[in-house]
DNA sequence: GTCTATAAAGTGATAGAC
DNA sequence: GTCTATCACTTTATAGAC
C-alpha cells in the first residue's frame, strides 16, 4: 500500500494511475464478477503494470472496494441536488392539516422528481456498469454494499419514506417503507428486467423515444400508485 | 456427449450422474457466475469425476445451458396450474362492453393470483439460485436467455398483458406492456434489491411473517397501480 | 512509483485404461 | 459410463532491480 499522498496541490504520479485501474476495474468487474476478472485483465485495460495493483490497493480486493467508493460519490454528487430540494421542502415548517388536494399538489412532484432521475440514471448507458456493480452486491452483499448503501442509498430511500408519509398522511411507517420499495422496483426494473421487458415491449434498443415513453409511463404509474 | 438414452424404463447410470451435475452446477454458477467457476468446484461438489462434465454435456458451457434448462422446465411445471385457469378464463367467449366494475370483477382476481405466486417464488428461500443465475441473465444476456424467454417468460408475461387490456379496456397494447413491465418491477424488487429493501424496512430475516406483509402490499400496490 | 521475473497453484479439455 | 493422468495455459502475489 503507498504511502499517503502529501498535502500539496502537485498531484502525485500514482493517483493517474489509481483513476486509471478504477475505471478499468469498474468496467472488468460490471462484465464479470469479481471472482471471474483476474488482475491482468484489469492492468492490461489500464495500461498499467500488474504489479500495481498490489502497491496501490493492496490486492485484488482493495481496488474492488476503491470502485465502490468512487460509485457512491459520483452517483452521491449527482443526486445531490435533488437530495437538497427536497431536504429545504422537508425541512419547511408548515401548518399540518392539509387537505388531501393541497397535500398531492405539495409532496406528489418531489417524489416524482426523484423517481424521473432515478430511471433517468437506470436508462442511462453510462451507469450501465454501476447497476451491474450494485444489483450483483444487492444478490449477494459483500463489504462493498455497506459503502454503497452508507453512501447514497440510504439517506435517498429514507427522504422517499418520509415524502411518501407526508403525502398520504400515512402514520405507518412500514407501510410507506413498503411503497417506497414498490416504487424502488418500479424504477430498477429497467435495469434488473431489462433483457425480458425489452422482449416484452419489442425493443430491440432503448434509445431516446423508448426512454421518454418509459419515463412518462413511470409518472403516470406511480401517481396511480401513490394516491390510491 | 453420451449418446441418447434407450426408450426403455431403465434408468441409465448416466442420469443420476447428470442430475448430480446440473445440482451442483446450479449452486455454483449462482453463487458466483459462469466465469468464476472451476469445473473442478463443481464436480467435487457432485461427487462425481471430473472429466464428467465434457462426456455428458460436451463442456463447461454444455452444463451452464443445462441448467437453463432445468430450471425453465421446472418453473413451467410450478405455474402451470395458474396459467391453465387463465387461459380458461381467456378463451371462454363472453359478451363485452362490460361495465367497469364487472371488468374489475373479472379480471383484477387472475392478476393478482399470477403476481401473488410470483412474489411467492421470489421470496423463497429454495429459489434463490435461480433468481440469482436469471437476473445475471437479465443483465447480460446469452444463450441461456432464450431458453428462459422461450421456456415459460414469454408466455407468462404475454398472458399477463392480455389480461391487462381487458381489465383496462385498454385498447394500446404498448401502454398494456408497460403496466405488466411495472408489475413485474414490483415483484422483482424483492430479488434484485431485497438487500436494500431489508435494510430500509429493518427485516434482517424475510420470513413468514415479514413474507406475508409484503404479500398483502403487494396486492394492495397492484390494485391501485392497475385500477387507476 | 513502476517495472520484470517468477513461484506456486489453479484452469478446461481430453486421451486412453477399465 | 467412469476413471486417472496430463497438456497447455492462466491465476494471484511478491521479490527485487531501477
Amino acid at each position: 500500500m503507498p504511502t499517503a499522498r502529501t498535502p500539496t496541490a502537485a498531484p502525485a504520479r500514482g493517483d493517474a494511475t489509481r483513476e486509471l485501474l478504477i475505471r478499468a476495474a469498474t468496467d472488468s468487474f460490471s462484465l464479470h464478477g469479481f471472482d471471474a476478472v483476474s488482475t491482468r485483465e484489469i492492468t492490461e485495460r489500464a495500461g498499467v503494470n500488474q504489479a500495481l495493483i498490489g502497491y496501490h490497493f493492496g490486492g485484488k480486493e482493495g481496488l474492488y472496494l476503491a470502485v465502490f467508493d468512487a460509485i457512491a460519490t459520483q452517483v452521491q454528487a449527482q443526486l445531490a441536488p435533488v437530495v437538497g430540494e427536497v431536504d429545504a421542502l422537508l425541512n419547511d415548517p408548515r401548518p399540518g392539516g392539509l387537505t388531501p388536494a393541497a397535500r398531492r399538489k405539495r409532496w406528489l412532484p418531489p417524489i416524482l422528481s426523484v423517481a424521473d432521475r432515478m430511471l433517468g440514471l437506470m436508462l442511462s448507458p453510462q451507469t450501465e456498469p454501476w447497476a451491474r456493480l450494485i444489483l450483483r452486491e444487492q444478490a449477494h452483499p459483500t463489504a462493498a454494499f455497506d459503502r454503497l448503501y452508507t453512501g447514497f442509498m440510504g439517506e435517498l430511500l429514507q427522504r422517499l419514506v418520509a415524502l411518501v408519509m407526508r403525502l398520504r398522511d400515512e402514520p405507518d411507517e412500514t407501510e410507506a417503507r413498503l411503497l417506497v420499495v414498490a416504487l424502488v422496483g418500479q424504477v430498477v426494473v429497467w435495469r434488473a428486467s431489462r433483457a425480458s421487458a425489452q422482449r416484452l415491449l419489442g425493443w430491440p434498443r432503448i434509445a431516446q423515444p423508448e426512454s421518454e415513453r418509459a419515463r412518462a409511463a413511470l409518472q403516470r404509474q406511480l401517481s396511480a400508485l401513490l394516491l390510491n
